[in-house]
RNA sequence: GGGCGCUUAGCUCAGCGGGAGAGCACUACCUUGACAUGGUAGGGGUCGCAGGUUCAAUCCCUGCAGCGCCCA
């Protein structure tokens, strides 16, 4: 299985460097032509699942993607490793608005258009191209761009189960889609009305409330004079910012309690340029504060007028076509203009007639398309909508009892407001790309919903007593009706297949905050509808956990976006530094409740830190380190590797603990700390005396225990970067014939392993060390001068310590000898390190200064005496003595005791110093 | 206007009822046989403000201020 790589026989076969670029597209290969990725429907083993939420099939990835499939692939992993039949089901969905447009403006290019009815194309060699043809360019996209994400994903190590890959438009899919629809049906859940919607002019659709994004904009407040009727001195004055809108009023509205306005309720006004007359009605919908206190009403194009209309029982005339011009029951020379257009005529008529008030500055908010950029229009017409009240009604419970909690918590807040006051659903877009709504139309307009035409023909039949020609909906289905489906559609539903029985309900579904409404909400309400009928609402539930990630911002905390230029790409990051920094940096980024500030410079930074672990392998392997099978970490002897094994095992602990509660930034922080902070910066240094000079069996300890480690960290550290542990865990020798890294299993070490003494043992060595080499550099002691280092006043603990480590403290702090300090003499210029059990000397004549170091021990006296006088306050008080819990009393003594022999230590040789 | 969150070192952020932490940046020294994508040491914080609870508050509670996001 190895291959033959850089073989410098003096760095052990490695390079100084890890390369990515060499090894991640080679591992990934292999992983995926393992099968290691798959899951086991024929297991034992309990299932995990996680359902992707499917990227926008005309994706590509971008830094949002890389946190959240990062996540779910760490938990993936992890799960897998731990010995779960982990399914991690991929897809796409077919992004009904963002493929047609993507579809339609390449036809374009080429002088294609579709169509559909609206305003003709400009260029009159347009060729014109209709659904069926439409469709099969979108299929033929689809087959040649519509697999981007899919593999950037893989760039990114993602290891879901590609075999079980699915698209939204899939057979299967489709048939779960027209069965869930006709379900609904017949249910009475789904059903068509004549509402106002968000109507898109430009994509020439109705869009949900979610796709709609409010701008502010800047414009104006028009007064316009209404006359009242039969009294044309007198008029009523209403403000708008919508002018041309004015065609449709059927009312005036003012506030019922506004004194000014009183005896006009019940009057009418005659609209101008119009002439019909409308009702002046008291709603409390009027605000008196606002512009002029009146407002015209027009239930047609706004939703607000919309209910007044509702209340009042006011006509709707509707003043816009689907291209949002003039059209309709309106005068002659506005027909046809567009809205901007009519606009401006609009108010020039109004001011020729006399009847312009004012107008003023205004910004307000306006509703846009997300997709087209373009203003929305409210828009009366026939659409198909969702009861999804009574859909939400058992998801809301679902969550209130538990099934399904939010992390972290408060996020079930954002989902209840959502739900609670969820208004139906409009599930109809006017597009070709998409799920055609399975509803067909007999002559006289009877609608007929069945899975198929055979079964809508055989229903009119016995309607009409003959064959009659039906004619289908023209409309298709909102994406995220298919996707709410995904948790089961994916698994074969309506089937009972062995996977739907096995992996529904799914463990966890990750996602942003921003889709907890289109994923969480809606893949609830499916899924409890249809995902297991007849079982406790427990089991019914799409998903048992919801974790919800953060955003990623540009490190000001700005969103990014391409019109600010602040994007930072992922693949970029990913050729740059690896795809393993850039996953360890999302990790460690992510803490619960707040959002990432990425800047390249801290992907730089965990870079440097993979680089350490390789090099720390590198180094391990050079010395001899290797994997020895037999090994038992509750049978060293060493107090290094007694005290390292013990600080391993509360990292992987700590490690498995983190990931199990979602909280990735300390997983990374544990490891990080660990590698770096104890196994680099002091294991492997404390080691290199014992390999140089220590006996046989000591070197082999150390080797043992080092590679034990190398390999336990490489497990742990795996979910979060997997390739370059995977590179290692072969290279190094850990791997068992072709088993990877990612098949193996999550590390469980022992209980017994580790111990408190080693532990306190070589905290004090740290410590020592610490201090010499402070002193050193305070003192300006070359480098290169090695000194004698005297014990003073003694304990016979820390003489056996000394003894123990002389070793390796006379390596790492640069000392010659360790001795009892000479009686008599050394006393001028020896500066004195107090640690506990005693006081060190280091003998800096020639280096010293008298009245400096003087300086420094009162600093450090200063310091102490200010430490004891705070825990003496402490244990004088009577109340703390009486209601603190006891150790922490004896905890406080304990520190007072320590502080107070140090400084004593620290006084007497002052003195010493001083000649005193 | 309603809701949620945030405010800790120059920056980005952990932490949390009992000794203020990390990374980056900064300063000084160091190319010592793993690593300069490195090592050693150092400077730097009234933990937003004001009250309260408590033996003890950066941490819990209340109010205020500022910032951000979502919804209207």
């Amino acid at each position: 299985m190895t291959q033959p790589r850089n073989d410098e026989a003096a760095d052990g076969g490695f390079a100084k460097t890890y390369s990515p670029a060499d090894i991640e597209t080679r591992r990934y290969a292999e992983w995926e032509k393992a099968g290691a990725f798959a899951c086991n429907p024929d297991a034992s083993a309990q299932p995990y699942t996680i359902m992707m939420p499917p990227p926008n099939v005309t994706g590509s990835l971008h830094m949002g993607h890389a946190l959240t499939f990062t996540v779910q692939d760490v938990l993936i992993r992890h799960w897998r490793m731990r010995g779960r039949d982990a399914l991690w089901q991929p897809g796409t969905d077919h992004a009904g608005i963002a493929t047609q447009m993507v579809v339609e403006r390449r036809l374009a290019e080429q002088g294609v258009f579709l169509d559909r009815g609206g305003v003709p194309p400009k260029n009159a060699n347009a060729k014109l191209i209709g659904r069926a043809q439409f469709l099969e360019e979108a299929w033929k996209w689809k087959a040649e761009s519509g697999g981007t994400i899919t593999r950037q994903l893989r760039r990114l190590g993602a290891s879901p189960d590609w075999a079980r890959e699915r698209f939204t438009m899939d057979e299967g899919l489709s048939r779960a889609v027209r069965r869930v629809f006709v379900d609904l049906f017949r249910q009475g859940l789904i059903y068509r009305d004549k509402r106002l919607v968000n109507w898109d002019p430009k994509l020439q659709t109705a869009v949900s409330d979610l796709e709609v994004e409010q701008r502010e904009i800047k414009g104006n407040l028009w007064h316009f004079r209404y006359p009242i009727e039969g009294d044309p001195s007198r008029f009523i004055v209403v403000a708008t910012t919508r002018p041309e809108t004015m065609l449709g009023d059927t009312a005036v509205a003012v506030h019922p309690d506004d004194s000014r306005f009183k005896e006009l309720v019940g009057k009418r006004a005659v609209l101008p340029l119009v002439g019909r007359a409308i009702p002046i009605v008291a709603d409390e919908y009027s605000d008196p504060e606002k512009g002029s206190g009146a407002v015209k009403i027009t239930p047609a194009h706004d939703f607000n007028d919309f209910e007044v209309g509702r209340r009042h029982g006011l006509a709707m005339i509707n003043v816009l076509d689907r291209d949002a011009r003039i059209a309709g029951d309106v005068p002659e020379k506005y027909r046809g203009l567009d809205r901007h257009e009519a606009r401006k005529l609009v108010v020039a008529d109004i001011e020729a007639a006399g009847l312009l008030e004012k107008v003023e500055a205004h910004t307000h908010m306006v509703p846009h398309g997300d997709r087209s950029g373009v203003a929305l229009e409210p828009w009366l017409t026939d659409q198909w909508f969702c009861d999804a009240a009574t859909l939400a009604r058992p998801a809301i419970e679902a969550v209130e009892n538990g099934h399904t909690r939010f992390v972290p918590k408060h996020w079930e807040n954002t989902y209840y407001e959502w739900m609670r006051n969820i208004q139906p659903w409009c599930i109809s877009r006017q597009l070709w790309w998409g799920h055609r709504i399975p509803a067909w139309y007999g002559p006289d307009g009877e609608v007929f919903v069945a899975h198929d035409v055979q079964e809508a023909q055989s229903a009119a039949r016995s309607k009409y007593g003959r064959d009659v020609e039906l004619v289908q909906d023209n409309d298709v289905l909102d994406t995220w009706f298919s996707s709410a489906l995904w948790p089961f559609s994916t698994l074969g539903w309506p089937e009972p297949t062995p996977e739907l029985k096995r992996y529904y309900p799914g463990d966890v579904l990750v996602t942003g905050f921003d889709i907890i409404f289109f994923w969480v909400a809606r893949m609830m309400m499916m899924g409890i509808h249809f995902g297991n009928p007849g079982k406790p609402l427990a089991q019914r539930v799409p998903f048992r956990t919801v974790y919800i990630h953060a955003l990623v911002r540009d490190e000001r905390g700005q969103k990014m976006s391409k019109s600010k230029g602040n994007i930072i790409d992922p693949l970029d990051i990913i050729g740059k530094y690896g795809t393993d920094a850039l996953r360890f940096t999302l990790c460690a980024l992510a803490a619960q409740g707040r959002d990432i500030k990425l800047a390249p410079a801290r992907v730089e930074g965990y870079r440097n830190f993979i680089t350490k672990l390789w090099n720390a392998a590198r180094y391990a392997r050079m010395n001899g380190a290797a994997p020895v099978a037999d090994f038992d970490p509750t049978k060293v002897s060493g107090t290094v590797n007694k005290w390292l094994l013990g600080e391993l095992a509360r990292a992987a602990a700590g490690v498995t603990a983190a990931i199990e509660g979602y909280r990735f930034n300390e997983a990374a922080d544990a490891i990080y700390r660990f590698v770096w902070g104890t196994f680099c910066d002091w294991y492997l240094e404390f080691t290199k005396p014992l390999l140089q000079q220590g006996s046989g069996e000591e070197k082999s300890e150390v080797r043992a225990t080092a590679a034990y480690t190398i390999g336990i960290c490489l497990k742990l550290l795996h979910p979060l970067a997997p390739y370059v542990t995977e590179e290692l865990w072969e290279v190094l020798g850990y791997r068992k014939g072709d088993l990877p890294l990612m098949s193996e299993s999550w590390p469980v070490l022992p209980a017994e392993i580790g111990n408190a003494a080693a532990e306190e043992e070589m905290n004090w060595v740290v410590d020592v060390i610490t201090a010499i080499r402070a002193l050193r550099a305070e003192m300006n002691v070359p480098q290169s001068a090695k000194l004698p280092l005297y014990r003073r006043d003694a304990g016979t603990v820390a003489q056996a310590r000394l003894g123990r480590h002389e070793g390796l403290i006379r390596t790492l702090a640069r000392v010659e000898a360790i001795s009892a300090e000479p009686v008599g003499q050394g006393t001028k210029g020896a500066a004195p390190i107090a640690v506990a059990d005693a006081t060190l000397v280091l003998p800096l004549a020639g280096f010293i200064d008298t009245a400096a170091e003087s300086k420094r021990i009162e600093k450090e006296i200063a310091r102490l005496a200010g430490d004891a006088e705070k825990l003496s306050r402490k244990l004088a008080n009577a109340d703390f003595l009486a209601k603190a819990d006891p150790e922490v009393v004896e905890e406080q003594r304990e520190r007072l005791a320590e502080t107070d022999a140090a400084r004593q230590r620290l006084s007497a040789s002052l003195r010493l110093l001083q000649g005193l």
